[in-house]
DNA sequence: TCATTATATCAATCTATATTGATAGATTAG
DNA sequence: CTAATCTATCAATATAGATTGATATAATGA
């Protein structure tokens, strides 16, 4: 049973629609989607970040930030040197939104 | 065999970082988003996008023709009515450019 | 203690682009 | 032919958010 279109006032698809767009607006920024891929190769501080996307120290902290907050990336306190912030990709919760994405953009294709 | 990290230079797979990087800045526009999701529903003419979408004519056109431009829509005239113009999604461009970027967000989770 | 390093935050500026308003061209209806 | 409809385009404005510059905080090392 189909639903109403997502563009349309009152659709359950809508909620989709939402999440997507949310989504969306996170990773359409190419120092956040390099971040993720650098944190592919495993967990990093913000130095090495920064320099190894060669962007501005704040900028980066910037970027952090957004991901951080909408769930896509983790950060806890390096242990043996207590000034560095590691970061670390959230896999569970980019599986669960890149899904999200896929599913909105092919479904009914 | 992996490649480099998609964030450094002269990577292989910053050519995928592009080619996502472009298709995001597409879809990151709910009236665009809204536009695809309509289409699913099958061709259109102009008209009932905009008052489907609750915009105003020439933002339809304007988001329109981004989608088009870019490949994820096509247009014709219609034959009965010549002044409207048809539009429908391009199915396999769609396709192919969704299935990029999850390969790119779920590689090496 | 003092200097250095790592990170975060705030305010200001810059930039891309969404939106609006006006209008033109093409088609159809009367 | 004239008016109405449909679409596209252009210029101007508005706006979101990326980037920069300055600075604060905390941890480490000398």
């Amino acid at each position: 049973m189909k639903n109403a279109p997502c563009c349309q006032k009152g659709s359950r698809s809508k909620v989709d629609l939402e999440k997507v767009t949310e989504f969306v607006k996170i990773i359409n920024e190419p120092n956040r989607l390099k971040i993720l891929c650098f944190l592919r190769e495993g967990e990093q501080c913000v130095c090495d970040i920064w320099k190894t996307l060669g962007i501005p120290q704040n900028l980066a902290s910037h970027h952090l930030k957004v991901l951080k907050d909408f769930g896509l990336i983790d950060s806890r306190q390096n242990k043996e040197e207590g000034r560095k912030i590691i970061y670390s990709s959230n896999k569970e919760a980019i599986k669960k939104y890149a899904e999200s994405l896929n599913n909105f953009l092919i479904s009914n294709l």
